[in-house]
DNA sequence: AATATCAACGTTTTT
DNA sequence: CGTTGATATT
């Protein structure tokens, strides 16, 4: 029973078997954070005797909530799986499917989740109906605007246009009573905060709360723990404020200190398992030049000295990708590695490209981390709103999705007609087909399309099993055979995807509990949060990611490439020290990743956006090289090959009429590109022009 | 409604 | 340089 306590060591045991009072754990890179969580919650249900549906464990992805809860069970048995373990927003839906009328703004408990894509898409046809110039009114911009506008409070709408958009977007939402994802969070809070009996409902509910990655929850987040934690103050939070790289989403690490104010108590976690103590030396070193750290540790390491990290320039960006294939070769031929020990990580996804054709070229095999996911496909969307239209042909927004997809000549003057009579009688749009008033071609496809939605909902009436669903809604509704037509490699992968979400369909049939209808609702609800598939991933391979996806992973054998001051730090990010060291912690999240071997690698030419480039070597990596000249000069000199007979030079500060503040990325021929600071982003400029001044 | 052509743009993204 | 999204063309 308490043999998972001997595994921890003494600082773990500690904050694992803290039962009363609140408490952070303050958790380095591989210091067993995510093992101590689980062990104290296991803890309390075995030891403390604590009911398990009084706990709430919340973190930030389902693939943590669902290791969690396997390792809870493995731990206190089988009646842990009453722990309540959920991701923030996952928990959001919890709380709104029960209280979200309460709220009376409109919304209804069998509210449905959108994605950004799908917000997009409102705000994209928002911006046709209006009329408005999309170069001026831009769908991303505005979708920003309207976040920072729900989730922020902030108000950053440029014009009436755009405010409008914003009121139109939600009561478009509201109207067809969808939920975004910063909905889920907000009402959340905002029932939490302001209706009482919720509030009292979940404070005496849930006893004891957890959050992992707590440097990682934002303003909303934080006060939704506050909220639910002030009653019972058995608040436990585990997070490493050195790797909050999610700030530019909102993430505060200051959340830490808030917590310290509002809760208290603490305790450090500082001895890795992970890394030999060379590579952690070079974490160590580089993290302590960022000056906002609510706590200072260092990490130590069990594990011996190890082989020191190595620093690699190549000529070119090639020769770069080149070495790092070769260098894997040797890896695997001559030491003990596999590819799968190996990862190869970088600042942005277009840097990934040389990568993968190099890795291909030398027959290594590779996965990608990010593209599209899984449930973002078109195919996978497509299926899932005919089986939400099926449940409710009422949805007028699946409803649009599938109307004329495969094609029914129904096309878009049909659909906007369709649209008008039910806005004009008040009704669904499906409703409204009874109601048109035009005649033809048209008018019979719609008849059609409605008797084929009530026969397909009919039988989906008389389904027991999730199983059955997928494949019959993909055939009868002529999708699949629209597929088989295209007949291309594409419609090929996406009868395969189809597939794929058939053995979704059949694994969420173990999960979820109730009558058919019921557990078909909180599956769709589920794949509304899943970003991902997660299949497991057992091919041995080598991994290719960004360096904010393999957070909380860790390889044997890490490379960072383009180690380079153009690109990390992103020029961007210069201008304001808080985004530097949020650079700073990213590259430390990098470092951190790495068991046993580390390369940074750079090149001192690259092809970027059509331009050579010749950039200097990353600051980051004088500031984690154990040579102690590092710690006198903090300016980075210009690179060597640069002649001053130019006006600019890469690496310069120019003030621009227009764009304000921006920094020199390159110049050649005359023309000089410069990064300026968001909208702006990075321009091409005469080098000598007259709105340019240096500063 | 499918295809061609052109201009714009270009961090990171757990949900 | 490549990709993407919005137009123009049959």
């Amino acid at each position: 029973m308490t043999d998972w306590l001997s595994k921890l060591n003494d600082q773990q045991r500690k904050a694992a078997t803290h039962v009363e009072g609140p408490l952070f754990v303050v958790a380095g890179a591989g210091t067993g954070k995510t093992r101590t969580l689980t062990t104290r919650v296991a803890y309390l249900i075995e030891q403390a005797g604590i009911s398990p549906e009084s706990i709430l464990a919340v973190t930030f992805t389902n693939k943590a909530a669902r290791e969690m809860k396997e390792r809870i069970i493995d731990m206190a048995g089988p009646h842990a799986v009453k722990t309540w373990i959920y991701t923030f927003h996952a928990f959001g839906v919890q709380v709104l499917r029960e209280f979200i009328d309460r709220l009376n703004q409109g919304y209804k408990k069998n509210f449905n989740i959108i994605d950004e894509d799908d917000a997009k898409a409102i705000i994209r046809d928002l911006i046709k109906s209006q009329n408005l110039d999309n170069k001026q009114y831009k769908v991303n911009d505005i979708r920003n605007k309207i976040s920072d506008y729900k989730y922020f409070k902030e108000d950053k709408f440029d014009d009436y246009h755009e405010r409008n958009i914003y009121q139109l977007y939600q009561k478009n939402l509201v109207e067809n009573n969808l939920l975004d994802f910063d909905d889920l969070q907000v009402l959340t809070h905002e029932l939490l905060l302001t209706d009482e009996v919720t509030r009292t409902y979940y404070q005496n509910k849930f006893q004891y709360i957890l959050v992992d990655e707590f440097q990682d929850t934002d303003h909303i987040q934080y006060e939704i723990i506050k909220l639910l934690g002030m009653k019972h103050r058995n608040v436990f939070v585990v997070g490493d404020p050195d790797q909050s790289i999610y700030g530019f989403r909102g993430a505060d690490y200051n959340n830490a200190n808030k917590f310290m104010k509002d809760f208290g108590n603490q305790v450090v976690l500082d001895l890795n398992y992970r890394s030999t103590t060379h590579i952690l030396s070079y974490a160590n070193r580089l993290i302590k030049r960022n000056q906002n750290r609510p706590f200072e540790k260092d990490l130590k390491s069990n594990l011996g000295d190890g082989i020191e990290p190595v620093i690699w320039s190549a000529q070119s960006d090639f020769n770069e990708a080149n070495m790092v294939a070769n260098e894997i070769k040797r890896l695997v031929s001559d030491y003990h590695y596999n590819y799968e020990d190996i990862a190869i990580l970088y600042r942005n996804n277009a840097l990934s490209r040389t990568f993968e054709d190099t890795m291909m070229k030398h027959n290594i095999p590779y996965v990608m981390y990010g593209g599209i996911s899984f449930y973002q496909r078109k195919e996978i969307k497509d299926v899932l709103a005919y089986i939400r239209v099926l449940l409710n042909p009422n949805l007028d927004f699946y409803f649009k999705r599938i109307i004329n997809v495969p094609k029914r000549a129904i096309g878009p003057t049909s659909v906007q007609k369709l649209e008008a009579k039910a806005k004009e009688l008040k009704i669904s749009m499906f409703e409204a087909i009874d109601h048109i008033d035009f005649s033809g071609k048209a008018k019979d496809a719609l008849h059609e399309f409605k008797s084929l939605i009530l026969e397909m909902s009919d039988k989906l009436n008389y389904m027991e099993s999730l199983e059955e669903i997928v494949m019959y809604v993909a055939y009868h509704s002529g999708y699949i055979a629209m597929l088989e037509e295209e007949k291309d490699d594409i419609s090929e992968d996406r009868i395969d995807n189809i597939k794929e979400l058939k053995s979704v369909f059949v694994q969420g049939e173990q999960f979820y509990e109730g009558n058919f209808v019921e557990r078909l609702q909180q599956l769709l609800d589920q794949i509304a949060l899943y970003s991902d598939l997660d299949k497991a991933d057992d091919r041995n391979a080598i991994k290719l990611s960004t360096f904010h996806q393999v957070k909380g992973l860790e390889f044997k054998v890490v490379f960072m490439t383009v180690m380079e001051d153009e690109i990390f730090p992103s020029p961007l990010s210069t201008f304001d020290p808080k985004d530097l060291e949020e650079e700073r912690r990213i590259a430390y999240v990098g470092v951190t990743r790495a068991k046993e071997r580390l390369y940074l690698t750079r090149s001192e030419s690259r092809l970027l956006y059509g331009n050579w480039m010749n950039p200097s070597p990353s600051r980051f990596l004088k500031e984690m090289r154990p040579v102690q000249e590092v710690f006198t000069s903090r300016k980075f000199e210009s690179s060597p090959t640069q002649k001053n007979t130019t006006f600019l030079n890469a690496g310069d500060k120019v003030n621009h009429i227009v764009f304000g503040e921006g920094i020199v990325v390159g110049v050649e021929d005359g023309i000089a590109t410069i990064a300026f600071k968001m909208p702006h982003g990075i321009k091409k400029l005469l080098e000598n022009h007259p709105s340019i001044k240096k500063i």
